[in-house]
DNA sequence: GATTGATCATGT
DNA sequence: ACATGATCAATC
């Protein structure tokens, strides 16, 4: 298997189709198939997992702006989770865009767009399991129902609001029921620019809206238990 | 044990 | 430099 080998996607139900055949194999026989070995952990391979389901489905290639796959609009995410099926993580979204957050409404927003449609594919995640040994799971094509929506732009409103008047810095990770604002960097000095109270342009450290772990989690209880 | 803040690799 | 893919590890 290689990633050529995939015609453009022309439907979702291909996509779904594609995720069907991998749910169930472990992330050594996928990375094998590649001709690739699965590391022994992944503190010098965050994106491995992505990375390699990316691949695995036929998706545009990493680090490319838009939807992973753009034929159909859909983004890929992975999602590590536990025995339970609850994920273990939290789900990154997005960079904040610092300058003009605070001008956009919710359905302008880029956590919506990134959100619109959403292909989660759990993955056991518990660090004292083998990477090489983690099985895939039952995806879930997904996009938020009304009530999710409210609850995501609620935090958003709150979130974004606080940029716009200059106070990136007095949020924290607490801040948020579903979506929360944590650092995006490389490292805790790297800065961008963002606008203070009056306007004026001043570095603070890049962030980002990520998902709560328990977001994912609402989503069809015990869809992500992997049982294969 | 759960959560927040910090960090790592790769490609454009 | 910045966006992609996230998880690690210190702290609560």
């Amino acid at each position: 298997m290689s990633d050529r080998s995939f015609a453009p996607l022309q439907s979702e139900a291909e996509l779904v189709a594609r995720a069907r055949a991998i749910s169930g194999t472990t992330l050594g026989e996928l990375a094998h198939s590649f001709g690739i070995e699965a590391p022994a952990d992944l503190r010098r391979a965050k994106g491995f997992v992505g990375q390699l389901v990316e691949r695995a489905l036929g998706a545009a290639r990493s680090s490319r702006p838009g939807p992973d796959f753009h034929e159909i609009g859909v983004e890929l995410k992975t999602l590590p989770v536990d025995a339970r099926g609850r994920p273990v993580e939290s789900t990154f979204v997005c960079t904040i865009p610092l300058r003009d957050a605070g001008d956009l409404e919710w359905e302008q927003s880029p956590v919506r767009d990134k959100l619109r449609r959403v292909l989660f594919v759990p993955v056991e995640g518990e660090r004292e399991r083998p990477v090489a040994t983690r099985r895939i799971g039952a995806a879930l094509l997904w996009s938020p129902s009304p009530e999710e929506e409210a609850d995501l732009r609620f935090d958003w409103d709150e979130l974004s609001g606080r940029i716009g008047r200059g106070e990136v810095e007095s949020i924290t990770g607490h801040l948020g029921q579903w979506l929360q604002v944590r650092p995006k960097a490389a490292d805790s000095h790297a800065r961008r620019r963002a606008f203070d109270a009056e306007g004026v342009s001043f570095p603070v450290l890049p962030r980002g809206f990520y998902l709560r772990a328990r977001f994912p989690e609402r989503l069809v209880p015990a869809n992500f238990a992997i049982t294969d």
